[in-house]
DNA sequence: CGTCTTTGACCAGCGC
DNA sequence: GCGCTGGTCAAAGACG
């Protein structure tokens, strides 16, 4: 589509997340604190689609490197660090003695994000009714990343799967927001994808949460390479 | 039948 | 206190 147009300074063409997923094994720094970057490696016919990074406090902030790939492994897999992207939100309840009681519930999902709310899945059901009891629970601190993905389809295909559970209408946007949940059972990440009023083709991805479970996709793709690997080591 | 999406209702936070 | 807004729930329906 625009493959001949060079694309906005702060755009980024973006290698689809899917391709750089099965990359999990040759990245060379996966226990990196930091996010890797490396030149894209782009399939000239590959989809118009392109990459912002953005701090998700509102602020914009293009990320310097002009040559960005993500490295979505350490991104969603909890290996990336507070550093760059990642920003933290933590809302504060008020002492209500309900929301104290949440609390105490919630306070080793602070210091915990990989087992947030489902240490015990038997308890998750008590949770949920909690929740719904006093409506949103005090957020504990988990990083969020926002992205802008300039692409023709709203879901960006990072290997994980989601299930929508809402759908809103957002104030000064012409689309609406979805919510989507990682449907794995014990993972609590969440995300909202929003099209831009100002530009419709780009999507703002903004993942919540950290997934502590490989992704389906990856295992998938690896599976049957280690079945292989494992039978040809077996001589 | 299991999984997923849709969608209206509900609730809490926030600003006034 | 009230209204607006964003986030979530859950019933109903669609789909494979």
């Amino acid at each position: 589509m625009d493959g001949q147009k060079p694309p906005p300074p702060t755009t980024l063409p973006l290698q689809p997340p899917l391709t750089s997923l099965p990359l999990l094994t040759v990245l060379p720094q996966i226990n990196s604190p930091t996010f890797l970057f490396s030149p894209p490696s782009l399939p000239s016919s590959s989809s118009s689609s392109s990459l912002l990074l953005k701090n998700s406090n509102s602020n914009p902030n293009p990320n310097p490197n002009p040559n960005l790939e993500i490295d979505w492994i350490s991104l969603f897999s909890g290996q990336a660090s507070s550093r760059g992207i990642v920003t933290d939100e933590i809302m504060i309840s008020s002492n209500t003695n309900r929301q104290k009681t949440i609390s105490q519930n919630m306070s080793a999902s602070t210091t915990t994000p990989l087992h947030e709310n489902h240490e015990h899945d038997h308890e998750e059901d008590k949770g949920n009714k909690m929740r719904r009891a006093t409506g949103r629970m005090r957020k504990a601190a988990r990083p969020r990343f926002a992205f802008q993905t300039r692409s023709a389809d709203d879901i960006l295909d990072d290997g994980y799967r989601w299930r929508k559970y809402g759908q809103k209408a957002v104030k000064n946007s012409a689309y609406p927001r979805s919510y989507y949940r990682c449907t794995h059972h014990t993972c609590n990440v969440k995300k909202q994808v929003q099209r831009l009023s100002k530009d419709t083709s780009i999507v703002v991805t903004t993942y919540e949460g950290i997934h502590n479970h490989p992704c389906e996709k990856l295992m998938e793709t690896l599976t049957p390479l280690l079945r292989q690997m494992q039978f040809l080591s077996s001589f």
